[in-house]
DNA sequence: CAAATATAATAGTATTACTATCAATTTAGG
DNA sequence: CCTAAATTGATAGTAATACTATTATATTTG
């Protein structure tokens, strides 16, 4: 009987020492991810997840060099991983609009735990970086952790979104723009319905989001200009 | 001669002693700004701002909870006021699609300082809030501080703006989301151009910024369900 | 089995995020 | 103008954060 395994890969920049690497680091992962679940960035210190695996401070210390990095590994872990889903979500589709439609599909639905990757709980993955992801951007460090490919794994998926993008309507001038606006949408209208109501219209129901968002970019995609 | 004042006015849940009441309150609030603009929110402590006005800690404890509220007053206090620049801009404005083109417009312009306010550089507070707006709301204390009205001031813009797109289109669905899309998105594209270019299309143009979300705004409504 | 490497345990530092106390100063009311 | 009340400044102190350093003990690898 064969195990499927998938490997996520990210860039070195973002570790000190590479987490999958060891058991230990592993747990870190594992359990620093359900951590900042629990009580959110601004709560979530090496000393507390320390405590947590049993191990400490020093040693995360010798696999991130703060907790920023480690959202940032967690960021681009995300999307690492949702470029894999997306790719096969789109392999052999040769509709172009179908493909968008199967992407807003995949942005825009809860996730299942992928148990193909042991250490990561994927559903989790999406609560907290829906949660934390733009804070991996908005600071003032954000040019220096560009330069050190902090970001690699994001550009990529709006990369392949707006090559399809650009196959429905090649004269759109702003198609990164849109994806960018298209996904962090997706984060934040999810949290706005299940914290703050008046900012949204109901996105609980994961075909609402889809169906906004879809309808946005496409009637922006076709109309374009018009 | 007679000099022109506004005065915008916050929540008192936003502050512990409000700070216009007095010339320190407001030497906090003018410096603070600036500080925060320099720094940024993760460096930003009240230490360091004593400091640069000549006052202690304990003295802006006296105003202020804590950073975070300090914050929160500031992203109040911005939509305050552009909730005033909006009802400027559309008064006596029949047509609701000239209304919209006008709320996108004060939405996407660079703003300068409003000279009728002493205390707060408002070209400098703009900067400040699309960088740090997000921080206020992505928190696990969002609940605890929505009900205190954290959020009171920006809702009251949104629900101007959903207004008016409901004349256009009384059958779109999700004017909320489409609303708070599109001003986090003017926020954040405009940062993207500054120091993530990949993630937009030259932004750093306000008329760029405005033409990609009038199209944006006014492409979905038109063509909603279509 | 030895050498190299990783981890745990402990200690320590500077800074942060506050709270408390009290004297000096400013302000407001009569 | 004087007194009482409120505000501010100066100082001190605490617990937690965000690290760095050292060394002994495991564990892994060649």
């Amino acid at each position: 009987m064969q195990k499927a395994v998938l490997q996520i890969q990210v860039q070195d920049t973002l570790f000190v020492k590479d987490p999958t690497s060891s058991t230990i680091g592993k747990s870190i992962l594992e359990h620093g991810l359900i951590l900042l679940s629990e009580i959110g960035l601004e709560e979530f210190t090496f000393k507390k997840l320390a405590r947590k695996i049993s191990s400490t401070e020093s040693t995360i210390y010798r696999y991130f060099e703060n907790k920023h990095q480690f959202l940032s590994y967690l960021f681009n872990y995300y999307w690492a991983w949702m470029d894999v889903n997306i790719a096969f979500a789109t392999t052999n589709i040769d509709d172009s609009e179908e493909r968008l439609r199967r992407i807003m599909r995949v942005i825009t639905q809860k996730v299942d735990n992928d148990l193909r990757t042991p250490f990561i709980d994927e559903a989790l993955l999406q609560e907290v970086i829906s949660l934390e992801s733009s804070k991996t951007f908005l600071s003032k460090k954000v040019d220096e952790e560009n330069k050190a490919g902090y970001f690699l794994q994001y550009k990529k998926v709006i990369d392949r979104i707006v090559s399809v993008m650009l196959e429905l309507n090649p004269d759109y001038s702003y198609p990164n723009a849109l994806v960018t606006t298209i996904l962090e949408s997706s984060f934040h209208q999810r949290y706005f319905s299940n914290h703050l109501p008046k900012l949204s219209n109901s996105m609980d129901n994961p075909n609402r989001l889809e169906n906004f968002l879809l309808d946005l970019c496409l009637n922006t995609l076709y109309h374009h200009g018009k």
